[in-house]
RNA sequence: GCCACUGUGGCUCAGGGGUAGAGCAAUUCACUCGUAAUGAAUAGGCCGUGAGUUCGAUUCUCACCAGUGGCUCCA
């Protein structure tokens, strides 16, 4: 138990170990490194500094750049006023003389912070030694409980998150309750980096980049092309199972296609354009395609609808692209051309809560079989009423498309949070999250509600009292984008893939080279049956050898000397496992059957 | 796009104002070996690209390109 100083002076308890109580902890930790940047850089102003997973970070408005060298002095001062144990003090000033206290000070961040509380608020200020800080609390009653930190890096932040605003500094740094759990969290760290997709991923040859080609722009070798291969089948042949009808869509199109939709006015910069956009008036302007939406309305708009012809489900394998900002393409989770399992669905008002459904539980079966489906989190993605620039539509029509999908989302009892400013320019969506190996998390699938397309594009149906009516349409993708789910599926599995993914299945290995045409033999009847098969060409010349960073992936290994030789056996060593087991060649093909159709993870 | 860092043979890295080094990988020869590395020899680099400073740049400066972690944005 730990006491901790509310932001009106009292004193509560609570357990250090618990959420809340490591959250009180980091936030403290957080006021420590601002305490001794202040102490080095009067100068510096102070930001916010908050808790978050792990540690916390705070940032700075400050013209000297953060070096490596200034980040261990920062913390050498840190540990100095954590050894002085200066206690923590929680007061508050009404609001104008609060403003006052932060003018002396010259922070003019934290006077805009207090000018955005409510009118009557209190104003509560932390001081500990000669630090004084706003803060709403709570902290620990003294510096001398900080035991264990790491300050981890630097970077740039904008004030507020806004890219108008002016970029500070912000300093990151992971805290914890003592040494033993800091190094314990440091090293699942660098363990994790190991599995880094964008590392591993070119390790063992599945992806490439080209400085000739450019950002965002990856080369899919042999073996990253095989696993996308292999996805690609199954997610159509399992959408049409579900009853979706396959299109394929051009990949460009004129300017004309996107001003109905609204990506002219509001996805222009997420756009390759080939010409000039301002002439698109007069003349003809193309553009690479950042979505298939308003590709498979045309599709819907062939002919008249009835009410019996919903639901229409379309699918398409989409190849898209985008032009995201420099800075931010990252291996294959982020690129500017990618594929994606994309699909519309145009269905009548009293079916949408039924095809949502069934949407999600496509996607929940891909992420069961890929094995990803404990590592998702589902965020309901709202719009941002105050950013109208970025969204059409009114204020009803958003309130109407988010209270049918939360109703749906609550009546499917899915676990889900809330987010606004997160959604489609056209609607709410549902996304799963994941996180990559550094914590990052990204949308892997998107599930959207969209009730205004359809209007922009005149796709009606003949409902069954003869009028015109549109339909309400679910974007959706049910495994997301290749690239990207690849990169999740390489650092899932570092690299080591379940039978059915892996690119080779088997590895076929001599012992000696007099071995080697009856392994050839092996080989050849493996891949006759379909499986990714190959023979160790290094023991073609001598003597058997493993090398961890290709073997150790392969699901399979099988090991042939003199004795499997006379047998017609092979020794069989499943990935991860000691033990070799000596069986007939008909016996693995059908244990290795087994285990690709059944899509079984290992 | 913004902030910070990085760019040396296929990979991991060292070096440093006088025109490059190690280990692994590769190639050749020898070794014929049962689950994480057999020995010897050889080859491989316009030190990301361009400009500037300098007698001289891979090393210093600037710009660009690319990579990494953040921010913003997003599948």
């Amino acid at each position: 138990m730990v006491q901790i100083t509310m932001s009106d002076g009292s004193i509560r308890e609570i357990e250090d170990n618990s959420e809340e109580g490591l959250k009180v902890y980091r936030h403290t930790t957080s006021h420590v490194m601002a305490q001794a940047v202040k102490r080095l850089f009067p100068e510096a102003k102070l930001a916010i500094g908050p808790a978050i997973e792990n540690g916390f970070y705070y940032d700075f408005d400050i013209d000297t750049t953060f070096t490596p060298d200034i980040i261990e002095k920062i913390e050498g001062e840190m540990k100095a006023i954590i050894k002085a144990k200066y206690p923590i003090e929680a007061f508050t000033l009404p609001r104008d003389e609060a403003v006052r206290f932060m003018e002396e000070k010259g922070e003019q961040y934290k006077i805009e912070l207090i000018n955005d509380l409510p009118e009557d608020a209190q104003i509560s200020f932390y001081k500990q030694g000669e630090f004084v800080d706003l803060c709403a609390g709570p902290h620990l009653p003294d510096t001398g409980r900080v035991r264990a930190f790491k300050l981890t890096q630097v970077a740039g932040a904008y004030w507020r998150g806004n890219e108008k605003n002016k970029m500070l500094q912000r300093i990151y740094g992971v805290s914890f309750l003592d040494k033993k759990a800091l190094t314990a969290y440091l090293e699942q760290v660098e363990e994790a980096k190991k599995r880094d997709h964008n590392k591993l991923g070119r390790e063992l040859e599945i992806f490439t980049t080209s400085d000739v080609i450019g950002q965002g722009l990856p080369i899919l070798l042999p073996k990253g092309t095989k696993i996308i291969q292999i996805l690609q089948r199954f997610v159509e042949d399992e959408e049409e199972k579900r009853g979706y009808l396959r299109t394929k869509t051009p990949l460009m199109t004129k300017s004309d296609l996107y001003k109905i939709s609204g990506h002219w006015d509001h996805y222009l910069d997420g756009m390759f354009v080939l010409g000039d956009p301002a002439k698109s008036d007069t003349e003809e302007v193309l553009a690479l395609r950042p979505m298939t939406c308003p590709f498979q309305y045309q599709a819907y708009l062939t002919k008249t609808r009835s009410y019996r012809d919903l639901p229409l489900r379309y699918g398409e394998t989409s190849t898209l692209f985008r032009n995201e900002a420099s800075g931010e393409m990252h291996g294959l989770i982020r690129v500017r051309q990618f594929t994606i399992s994309e699909g519309h669905l145009m269905c009548r008002p009293d079916q949408l809560e039924d095809e949502f459904a069934r949407c999600l539980d496509l996607a929940n079966f891909m992420l069961k079989t890929l094995g990803l489906y404990e590592d998702v989190s589902y965020r309901f993605s709202k719009w941002d009423p105050d950013n109208r620039e970025k969204y059409i539509g009114t204020d009803e029509q958003w309130n109407d498309a988010q209270d049918i999908m939360r109703n749906i989302l609550d009546h499917m009892g899915i676990n889900y949070t809330e987010q606004a400013g997160e959604a489609a320019f056209y609607g709410p969506k549902l996304d799963i999250q994941i996180k990559n190996v550094f914590g990052k998390e990204d949308t892997l699938i998107t599930i959207q509600v969209d009730l205004q397309l359809a209007k922009l594009f005149d796709m009606v149906y003949v409902d069954k009292d003869g009028t015109k009516k549109n339909p309400y349409i679910i974007h959706r993708t049910s495994l997301g984008c290749y690239e990207r789910t690849l990169a999740l599926l390489i650092e899932k599995y570092a690299g080591a893939f379940p039978a059915w993914l892996a690119p080779e299945q088997v590895r076929v290995l001599p012992i000696m080279e007099n071995q080697s045409d009856y392994c050839a033999e092996v080989v050849k009847k493996l891949k006759d049956k379909g499986f990714r098969a190959e023979l160790d060409d290094r023991n073609e010349k001598i003597g058997y050898r493993v090398r961890e960073a290709q073997v150790q992936k392969i699901p399979y290994m099988l090991v042939c000397g003199d004795r499997e030789m006379q047998e017609g056996t092979v020794s069989v060593r499943a990935r991860k496992e000691n033990a070799m087991k000596t069986m007939s060649l008909d016996e693995f093909i059908e244990m290795l059957t087994e285990e690709v159709d059944k899509k079984v993870i290992k």
